[in-house]
DNA sequence: ATGATAATGATAATGATTATCATTCTTGCC
DNA sequence: GGCAAGAATGATAATCATTATCATTATCAT
């Protein structure tokens, strides 16, 4: 059905927890993700929840952001992206801004740091929370 | 002494815990703190070296930098910056890049943001961490 | 100095995540 | 298809950072 990498193991669950997450918009954390999976009929034990989320972000077939003290995964196919978050309502908006990407290699050039990662995070209101 | 905010009120121990912060350069953790202080024979309890921090931070006397799932303070009488964190031995170096921060305003009202803080860091290997 | 109020500290409680371990799948192979 | 080896699962205990409790103590305005 997918091509599962071969570090990663084939399991319903796995694939369950890759579809329900494929076929969303949001970021997940583990606990939401195992409450909607359990009402939508799909229960599968918070243990695996979790264990099947970083095995499926290590294979690459999802992505994370570590958002405060919790951890929220996202479908990975789309293009890298940075984010704005609502600290009034939660929300979570995406952004792609070329040109921070690359003053950021610069920065690390300067700095001699060879970059593996990195993490942009706005904070504010959202136009709604805004408004409110 | 020291000019306190009326939010705050002055206590030794919080005393002790902003001039420690302040004397050195480095990005402290709670438990790290306490322990640097008991060492130098200045002991805190641990729950009052939390909320100290947490005081000061708000009070704007210290700043504060989410790392992963633990939360770093350092002294707050430096401009702002961001961070590049070496993922190899836990460096934790500085910049300031004065596009990014006006470029992030742009992606704020390009999406009807309003932005209160933001954090940008940078994961990778330290010049010291490449060369070894 | 005195009292109102906030701070402290020992410790219990929380909340997110990981570790255990017995049981149940998956997968390669005959 | 049937089987064994090894990985996955799930119930639950364990961690780890941080916060909450609550009895005691310190601070600050009067
Ligand atoms: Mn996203
Ligand atoms: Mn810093
Ligand atoms: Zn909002
Ligand atoms: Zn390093």
């Amino acid at each position: 059905m997918i091509i599962i990498l071969a570090m990663l193991k084939l399991t319903s669950h796995r694939e369950t927890i890759l579809k329900f997450i494929n076929a969303s918009n949001a970021h997940w954390d583990a606990e939401e993700l195992a409450r909607a999976l359990s009402d939508s009929g799909k229960t599968i034990g918070i243990a695996t929840v979790y264990r099947g989320l970083a095995a499926l972000d290590e294979a690459g077939l999802i992505a994370s952001v570590q958002l405060g003290d919790r951890k929220r995964y996202e479908c990975a196919d789309k293009k890298h992206h940075d984010h704005l978050v609502c600290t009034e309502c939660g929300a979570i908006e995406e952004f792609v801004q070329a040109k921070i990407e690359q003053l950021q290699e610069q920065v690390a050039k300067e700095n001699g740091f060879e970059i593996t990662g990195h993490q942009l995070l706005i904070f504010g209101l959202c136009r709604g929370c805004r408004n409110a």
